[in-house]
DNA sequence: AAGCCGTGGCG
DNA sequence: TCGCCAAGGCT
């Protein structure tokens, strides 16, 4: 896939919008990682304020490794996540007693510092040394996810390796520093998590999210599946050969297990729109006779909102052949999501 | 690999 | 209001 329109775009852009901050005036390689390590989880305007506390404090890399842990957590107060703190000053030790003082200038040494991951090594990296090393991002992550219309969830291994290869065949050569910041500043500035800027992103034309309209599905988490709620109505029916049960097919929770008959609606049923469903299984004649209250039954990732009906159907009518009568005795001989099982013990008692 | 680590801003 | 999210890394 050719993608040079990609960077054609990202770097004009970046160089008309970019933000003023001052780790970008310098390549000073402990500025720009001090910058990178404040900046982990934390926004540009909560961590520039404590950026020039520590330049200011700890104008090189030495002074802050000889600096007490107090001192650095007491600068660092406020800002959370405070095992940064501690692993800078590590870090700043690590680097004046392994490597003479001087920044190491590979990706391989710069993550065996304290606190530097793979995203902070590919910044130090492409920032202060001119390395070819992609940074992902949860910026990246949203710009790449969003323009290329990637669904792959971002907090899976699988996802992780296709957000990385992708940005890494995005990487411009000539320019990787502003680059990878390009990525993050159009995440940070336009392609927010929510209400994006499309009008001012130079990707908006080939954005796939955008076309498509699944800009606010984009990216996907796996961890926190989103909830999808639905609305259940069950059918209890009391014939003189016991109450209808179906069983669950298809590629739905609880397969295989046994339920009340089901309506489900895309909202909550009134008594009315109950009916209309209630005529489309058999014309005419039917009875609701009670409608319980709204039952809220919750999974990981659906919220069930239900209604029980007690309903009678019409005198001469064809029952559905997927429904059989269970008498009472024999009710609990069947698999039963709670759900049900709660309604039927309730039902019986109360 | 999944849980933990903090605080502030946002809709 | 409250859950989500933010220039992640460590264990």
């Amino acid at each position: 896939m050719s993608t040079a329109w990609f960077n054609r775009a990202l770097l004009p852009w970046y160089r008309e919008h970019k933000r003023a901050l001052p780790w970008r005036e310098t390549r000073d390689p402990y500025r720009i990682w001090l910058s990178e390590v404040i900046l982990q989880q934390t926004r540009v305007d909560q961590g520039l304020a404590y950026w020039l506390r520590f330049v200011e404090r700890y104008p090189t890399v030495a002074h802050l490794a000889k600096a007490p842990e107090d001192a650095v957590l007491k600068l660092w107060q406020g800002l959370g996540y405070y095992s940064r703190a501690r692993n800078l000053r590590t870090a700043a030790q690590q680097v004046v007693n392994d490597h003479g003082g001087v920044f190491p200038a590979d990706y391989a040494r710069l993550k065996g510092l304290k606190g530097v991951g793979e995203y902070t090594a590919a910044a130090i990296g492409s920032i202060a040394f001119g390395l070819v090393e992609p940074v992902v991002d949860g910026n990246v992550y949203r710009v790449l996810a969003r323009v290329f219309g990637i669904a792959t969830p971002i907090d899976s291994t699988e996802g992780r390796k296709e957000f990385r290869a992708l940005a890494a065949t995005l990487i411009d050569h000539q320019h990787p520093g502003d680059h990878n910041q390009a990525v993050m500043e159009l995440g940070a500035t336009v392609c927010t998590p929510r209400n994006p800027r499309c009008g001012d992103c130079p990707f908006a034309p080939r954005c796939i999210a955008r076309g498509t309209g699944r800009i606010a599905e984009l990216p996907v988490k796996a961890g926190k599946a989103t909830v999808r709620v639905r609305h259940f109505n069950y059918l209890h029916i009391r014939t003189a050969k016991g109450t209808y049960l179906q069983k669950r097919t298809g590629k739905d929770i609880w397969q295989g297990l046994y339920e009340l008959p089901l309506i489900e609606t895309e909202r909550a049923a009134s008594k009315v729109l109950l009916s209309r469903s209630l005529d489309k299984l058999a014309p005419g004649g039917w009875i609701i006779e009670k409608r319980s209250g709204t039952v809220v039954h919750l999974l990981s990732h659906q919220r069930i909102e239900t209604i029980f009906w007690e309903v009678v159907p019409p005198k001469r009518w064809k029952v559905p052949k997927e429904w059989l009568a269970v008498t009472s005795n024999m009710l609990n001989a069947f698999a039963v999501p709670r759900l049900i099982e709660r309604y039927l013990n309730g039902a019986v008692t109360g």
